[in-house]
DNA sequence: TTAGGGTTAG
């Protein structure tokens, strides 16, 4: 009678305080079964992500003796749709080692989820539950074409084609969905020409179909073919807009970024932008240094469209301003955040670092340990550059070492700052003696930082070696030979000094604006 | 009652 009674009523639209009784009512009659329902009807009534119903939801999963793998997927799902990919999986984990047993479904949404916030681990540790999985799907009687492609989606985010091409050819009815699941997996193991066949060879093709292509393309930083494939979409949403414009800013091309940007929201074309595009339209103008186009869509255009600010997009103008050396205008925005992530420290380090605000860049780096996130690459090319510029050497080797702490391995770019730092303070040799210790090529850029280093200490001997590996690096870049000359001219050595500018002239090079070590003192 | 494919920030 009861049951009959709270199953009816949860058919019925209700809301959150009129669930959460009946909620009571399931715990206190042992109910379970009608736990799924009640989960859903939850999902259902609410439009926006709200952390009161996030917390709700995984509350009455975790409390649950046999959570079901359907209100599970419903849960995950809810997470992965509201882009709250590290709770989803997190959530997934935290059912895993309560002895949950997945289903085909959930480990596709937790797949997703593993993808999206790159945690290849996590892809790993799921890998045994698809063993599982692939046993619930043989066993299934009635396989209709969501888990057909649930499978195949599982194998293709796990990264094992084989496995999702038999299945996919075995298909009984293939959904264009299980195509465009193809294409993400071989875009996602980089292999672009196989994606590609299988986008030529599709029955018809949608815009997730292109947008896919266009991020593989993207990725292999192949511009031009997916440029071709935009221009052959003739019905083009902003979607597929935002992806063109997306691979532009990705591939440090924000001219054109910004260009089809204004032709899309050109009169005769008229697609209205959405936040992830002026998220990346803010980003192709931080690459410009373009403050004043940034600042028009924070303080006009967003007002003018009617979008609200995210995080992602407050964290894209928290950047554009703190690189514009709008230090305040950015801090602003960097209070409003509803999370500071690893991104959003890291735009006020790196914007901070480069804007003569090095003791505010350092603060924020340990407000950010302390509030336990971790650091990464980025991070520290910012953290570096601002101790660069105060000469804290042993403060900038402890930074340097504390990187493997993170699993973090330097790249060159790190040691060129290194360089840097130790140059400006004249310990010459700890300088050399870093690069030959170094495990990987150094560039022209560390080499150039040394070579700079050895012109403001007047030190022919090393400046001469440096010098010689930035030759062989970059040839084409007469920046090294002036500076090797300035070295020989404030040693007296008049002649060398002639000889080279003399050698300089005659291969008319022409002396490059921002040599690469200029670059990673401005970046 | 639910479950599958894509694009955003340093």
């Amino acid at each position: 009678m009861l049951v009959e009674k709270v199953t009816t009523l949860l058919r019925h639209f209700l809301n959150f305080q009129q669930l959460k009784q009946l909620h009571t009512l399931i715990l206190v009659h042992d109910l379970n079964h009608l736990n799924g329902l009640l989960i859903h009807q939850l999902i259902t009534s609410q439009s926006t992500y709200s952390q009161n119903i996030s917390h709700y939801l995984r509350s009455i999963l975790l409390h649950l003796k046999q959570p079901d793998a359907g209100s599970a997927t419903s849960v995950i799902r809810y997470f992965c749709t509201h882009t709250r990919f590290q709770e989803a999986f997190a959530l997934y984990v935290e059912l895993h080692t309560s002895g949950f047993v997945p289903s085909t479904f959930s480990v596709a949404s937790a797949l997703k989820a593993c993808a999206r916030t790159g945690n290849k681990n996590g892809g790993t540790m799921i890998h045994g539950d698809l063993a599982k999985a692939e046993e619930l799907f043989s066993s299934m009687t009635n396989k209709d074409v969501v888990s057909w492609n649930s499978m195949v989606s599982g194998y293709s985010r796990n990264g094992d084609m084989d496995k999702a091409l038999s299945l996919f050819q075995e298909m009984p009815e293939r959904k264009l969905s299980s195509w465009n699941a193809m294409i993400s997996g071989y875009v996602e193991c980089g292999k672009v020409g196989l994606a590609r066949n299988f986008y030529n060879s599709m029955p018809e093709r949608n815009s997730i179909s292109c947008i896919t292509m266009i991020g593989g393309y993207s990725k292999c930083g192949d511009v031009e073919s997916a440029r071709e494939l935009f221009s052959k979409m003739d019905r083009k949403d902003h979607l597929l807009y935002n992806a063109m414009i997306t691979c532009y800013a990705k591939n440090s091309r924000p001219k054109e970024a910004l260009h089809l940007f204004s032709e899309m929201i050109e009169p005769n074309v008229k697609v209205q932008p959405d936040k992830m595009t002026l998220a990346t339209v803010t980003s192709a103008c931080s690459q410009l240094g373009e403050l004043s186009f940034g600042s028009w869509i924070h303080d006009c255009y967003m007002k003018q469209l009617g979008i609200a600010m995210d995080d992602h997009l407050c964290t894209a103008l928290v950047y554009l301003y703190a690189k514009c050396g709008s230090i305040d205008t950015a801090f602003n925005l960097f209070h409003k955040l509803n999370k500071k992530d690893v991104v959003a420290y890291t735009s006020m380090i790196l914007g901070c670092g480069l804007n003569g605000k090095e003791q505010i860049a350092i603060k924020l780096f340990d407000e950010m340990m302390e509030s336990n996130i971790r650091p990464n690459l980025l991070t520290f090319t910012g953290v570096l550059t601002a101790l660069s510029h105060v000469g804290m050497v042993e403060e900038s080797y402890h930074c340097f070492n504390s990187m493997k702490k993170y699993g973090l391995v330097p790249t060159p770019d790190h040691y060129s700052l290194m360089v840097e730092i130790l140059g400006r303070a004249g310990r010459l040799e700890e300088a050399h003696d870093l690069i030959k210790g170094m495990p990987m090529k150094p560039h022209a850029g560390v080499w150039g930082a040394l070579l700079l280093a050895c012109s403001t200490h007047n030190n022919v001997e090393l400046g001469e070696t440096a010098a010689k590996h930035c030759f062989e690096l970059e040839a084409d870049n007469s920046g090294y030979g002036s500076l090797l000359a300035n070295i020989y001219a404030g040693a007296g050595r008049w002649e060398d000094a002639k000889r080279l500018r003399n050698s300089i002239h005659e291969k008319g090079l022409v002396k490059i604006p921002g040599s690469s070590w200029m670059d990673h003192m401005q970046a």
